[in-house]
Order: structure tokens, then sequence, then C-alpha cells
DNA sequence: CATGTTATTATTGTTGAACAATCTAAAATC
DNA sequence: GATTTTAGATTGTTCAACAATAATAACATG
């Protein structure tokens, strides 16, 4: 994504906004009201819209507009399919001596500072830095893209949840012994924790959209 | 993709003339010039623009325009490793019921048709169609969209290297022996299989790819 | 002639107004 | 209440214009 142009300046701003859960899933987003709250002009906006919606982030149906997406229970499965798939095959081709497994280790340290200071969204933040950082194992530009576009996602159903979540419920040790198997060059190992990651993390999402469901 | 709107119709036919060769690697597109060709205004041009890109078959530099991606042999390099961890990860989902598998099965017949009328071009479409089925196994929207992107980039590449390139040759033995693997539910074999397939095609694409560079 | 600087030109990025096409909501009719 | 018609709102697209940027051409200097 460019730095700079207008375009991309404002589309960095609505993802992040969506991100943050400031829109509501599956809201309509009405071009003259973005455009107007962004003080853009409507046709860059619409190259907005197109970068977004190739992101996932937003759904767009011809003649009747851009809607926020919102992520249901099939979404969540195919995401952690996806991820199950990614990062696995992430895990597989790991190297003792790869960079991005050092800085898998720095990110557990990064976590558990954050952890004793009390500041669990910082948590919540590295965890998934850990996990992009997995996958950068692959040495695929990609496969590093398209995980992005997973995480972006998976924002936003934790920004639709709200702070009463709790999803970025701590990982660290979880997070520090599949590092220290990758370490030990034990992947079959590795793949065992990380499935284990994956079932509990995704579980955790689908009770929380469980209770959300519940709640309206 | 929508149908029916003018950009999105647009964005097709740039996208087919993409995979066909009939823009050069690396070419620089002006806006001006195509927006003429298609008979389009510029703004809508430009939201085909940014569709395109998002699919990795132009590439779009700040203030100096977009361009016809060039993949080189380092893209190569990382589609092949994505089709080796995606592709896998089909292959160990895989199960002999699913209706992939015999659709597998059903487009391995259709290439030994194909071959028999000596219709090489449409053995290599079919060929692609049974690895996107293959991914199909996944059960993954996200992941066929994905290696949709992949067959994309990769069509750009033949469409570069030009019908000499004798790409397309035939691998329906291998395919035939890799869906009689999966069938008697043997994973091991099968991703050794595919293991040989990936290796075996990408070989030929850089020794394409190295031809025509000494040929240039 | 080679190199650096300046000026000019071409193109991209963006804006705003306007109109066509489509959808949605409101009103009228049965 | 259900259906049809009408009006209003919004999206899709076009066009013209201007600002910003990069590329190219022209000029000056060693």
């Amino acid at each position: 994504m460019e730095e700079g142009s207008r375009a991309s300046k404002v589309a960095a701003q609505i993802r992040n906004k969506l991100i943050e859960g400031e829109f509501r899933p599956g809201e309509k987003l009405s071009e003259q009201q973005v455009a107007q709250a962004f003080s853009i002009s409507r046709n860059t906006l619409r190259e907005v819209f197109r970068l977004l919606t190739s992101q996932g982030l937003l759904v767009h149906v011809p003649n009747r507009g851009v809607f926020v997406a919102s992520p249901d229970e099939a979404a969540i499965i195919d995401l952690y399919r996806v991820r199950s798939i990614i990062q696995r095959g992430a895990i597989e081709a790991a190297t003792k001596t790869h960079p991005a497994l050092a800085k898998m280790r720095l990110l557990v340290d990064e976590a558990k500072c954050a952890a004793a200071a009390g500041d669990w969204p910082r948590v919540g933040t590295i965890n998934m830095a850990f996990h992009r950082t997995m996958v950068e194992l692959c040495d695929s530009q990609r496969l590093n893209d398209w995980f992005e576009l997973v995480l972006a996602e998976l924002r936003l159903v934790f920004g639709h949840l709200g702070d009463g979540a709790h999803l970025h419920e701590p990982y660290i040790a979880m997070n520090e012994a599949l590092v220290t198997t990758l370490e030990k060059g034990d992947i079959a190992g590795a793949l065992d924790q990380l499935g284990t990651y994956l079932t509990k993390s995704e579980r955790g999402i689908h009770a929380a959209l469980h209770r959300t469901r519940h709640r309206t």
C-alpha cells in the first residue's frame, strides 16, 4: 500500500476504524457521508473502497453500496482452517537458525513484560505479531501478505466483540513452549502444540460470538 | 467480482489480455490510452487498476503509473513455495469421499481426451483446473480465492513465455497416479507425488524463463 | 563531449459537478 | 392488507479542471 497518497492514507484510516470496531458489522458506508467525513472526493473514496474490499474488510454490493464485513461463524471456521494450513506449513518449513524464530522468542519476552504491567491489549497485539512472525518462517511474501489479511479480519471480529471479550487471553505460556519446541528441532511436537493453540483460540472466539449473539 | 458493472467488465477484459500475454512484462499502462482504448473514463479505470493490482497482475507505482506485473524467478520461487504449502495442506485434509477428489478423477479423464485429440492448450487448462480442484479439498473459500491468484499469476508468466514454451506439458500420468494414491487413502504417498510434480513443474518454468532471457 | 542545472512537458492524483441507472421508501390504488 | 406507482436517495460513471510529481528536453559549464 502506497505511503503518502490521499487514497492510501484514508484507506489506512478507515482500516484502523474497522479494526477498532468503530463501525458496526454489516453497517452500510454511504459514499456521500464517508467522503465528507474524511474530506475526500467521492471518486477517491471509491478507489479506497476497492482497496478495502479486496482486503476483505468491506463488502461491495453492486448498486447498493459498501458494507462493513460481518464475519460470521462460517468465516471464523474458514479463517482457522486457513491458519491451520499456513501455520502448519510454516512450522514444517522452520529451521533452528531462521531469524523469525529468534524474533518469536523476543516477542514471548515482550509479552511477559506487557503481562507483568497488566497491559492486556498490548499482550494481544504481541500475540498477533507472534503468529505473523511464525508465518515468516515460510519466507514467502505472498503468504505474509495473505496472513496479514487473516489478522485484519480477526481484528475486525475482535473489534466487533468489544473490550468485554477478553479474547486476548494470554497465550504466553503456550507460545513460549512452542518456541522452545522449535528451538529443539522437534517439528512434530510443535505441530501438536500449534494445533492445541488454534483449537483453543477458535473456541474462544466462537464462545464470545455466541455470548454476543445472546445479548443482542 | 461484480457481474455487470462497467468497471468489473473492463477489469475482466484487461485480466484476460494480461493472462494471454497481450501486454509485455513491465509494460506501463497509461491511464489516458487504456481508458480511451476501453472507452471508459479515467476515474473508472483507476478503480479497475485498484482491483487488478490487488490481484497481483498489475503493479501500481505512486505518481509514476501502473505497470504489468513481471514475475521474475523470485516470484516463481515464491509461487511454488505457496503452492507447496497450500497443496500439501489440501492433501493432508483430503478424505476419500470428498467431492473434489471425484472431480479430480473426472479432470484426469478429460485431460486424456484432450491429449488424444492433440489439444495441448486444453490439456494445460485442465491441468490448472486439476490443481484448483485439489485446493478445494481444503473446503476453504479464502484458500480457493488465493489459489486463484496464484493461477492467474502463473498464467501471466505463461502468457509472457508465449506458445513456444510448451509449459502445458502433459502431466496427465502424474495427476492420475496422484488421484489413485489419494483414493487409496495413502496421504504420505500422495505428498511425495505432489512434491515430485511441483519440483518438475517449477524447473520447467525456470528453464523456459532462462531460455527467453537468453533470447532477448 | 560529458556532466549538471533548469525549464518544459506529460502524466498521475484528486476534486467537483452533472447525469444515468438502480434501489428504497412513501404514497396511491385495489 | 396487498399490490402498484411515484418520488427521493444513492450508486455508477463521465467529464473537465487543477495540483502535484516525474520524466524529458534544453541549456550552461567544465
